[in-house]
DNA sequence: GTGCACATGTAATGTGTTACATGATTAT
DNA sequence: ATAATCATGTAACACATTACATGTGCAC
């Protein structure tokens, strides 16, 4: 079976907190400055009925009075295919190419158990650490004879890795800490 | 006229260079740990396709013996339309949503004067700083009732715009530097 | 002369974007 | 009553991905 869209994850995560229509999960998009996702409704709608067909998502009970509403929650498969979803290593590509993506996963591990966080944690410090290796011996390689604007958008990714690296410690310590003091 | 895609433009650059073929332009894709694009053959014959029905490549003389080759190369109408789109200022969503689509331009800028990269670079920092700010009241207000997970997720984004800041500030210094120098 | 890498392409498919369409409910 | 907003949806379109198809020149 294919995979889902990133988008079609995230509409399925956000349903697991509460029962939302489609124009919740737009409002939810729109208030929140991830950015990750556009709040049209050409590719929001879709996305849920390709969810229902799915069985992952299933019609709740719509509710009594006011406008009319069609609100969705996780089917069992939904929660299922989604903790699936989550609990992927993530990739040298997930990391380097769609790292907010991979963020957007972290995020909604929160509401579990510590270990799953910090076993996505060090696979994504695995793989960040060996592409700023790469990217450094690149840079020592070929940018010194590239123009200016190549140079200087080149070292935008070298830090934006080191960056990163540094970021990934810093949680990593922040739970082996929070593991202490509990 | 609607825009071409990102890709197209990134082809179109490349070529600015030296004509080259679809294949070539393939290989330059595999070899940059940019990683941008992909190498599919189905993006890059459709993407040059349309360039030339837009009459911004033309095809140039193909080599003489060896394999079939077919190189293109940009014209006169595609060099401007080139330039124009290396000087669009960058918007709030370009940093934000394709910060690597500003690093690609800002790539393409370097061969000319320096001033095009210092206004570029200027008014990519007005929008960083800016971001920056909304991320972190964002994160103030919003963060603390947040699990786990997702406060690191969100910590990773402000800590990237971060990397940014000091990454153009670093880029003005430099050129600063540069010119004093000179 | 057979296999392999080179080189160019096409077809099917899925998805997001944009723009438009349609009704219902609330506010004035 | 009328306008504005809420809420859902559809249609056209462009683009990337994947996989497949085709032929050429070179190496052995």
């Amino acid at each position: 079976m294919a995979d889902e869209s990133t988008l079609a994850y995230a509409l399925l995560g956000l349903l697991h907190g509460a029962p939302q229509s489609g124009y919740d999960l737009r409002k939810t998009f729109v208030a929140t400055p991830m950015a990750l996702f556009s709040d049209s409704p050409g590719a929001i709608y879709p996305a849920l009925r390709r969810l229902l067909r799915r069985r992952w998502i299933a019609a709740a009970a719509p509710p009594r009075g006011g406008r009319r509403r069609r609100l969705f929650a996780p089917t069992e498969a939904g929660r299922k295919a989604f903790a699936e979803w989550l609990d992927r290593p993530p990739s040298r590509e997930d990391v380097m190419r769609d790292w907010d993506v991979s963020m957007l996963r972290l995020a909604f591990m929160g509401a579990g158990s510590p270990e799953p966080v910090r076993r996505f944690l060090e696979a994504i410090q695995v793989q960040l650490r060996l592409q700023l290796r790469e990217l450094e011996a690149f840079q020592a390689a070929h940018t010194p004879a590239m123009p200016l604007g190549a140079q200087l958008a080149f070292a935008s990714g070298v830090e934006g890795c080191r960056a990163q690296v540094r970021w990934v410690e810093g949680a990593l310590a922040r739970m082996r800490k929070q593991r202490r003091t509990r």
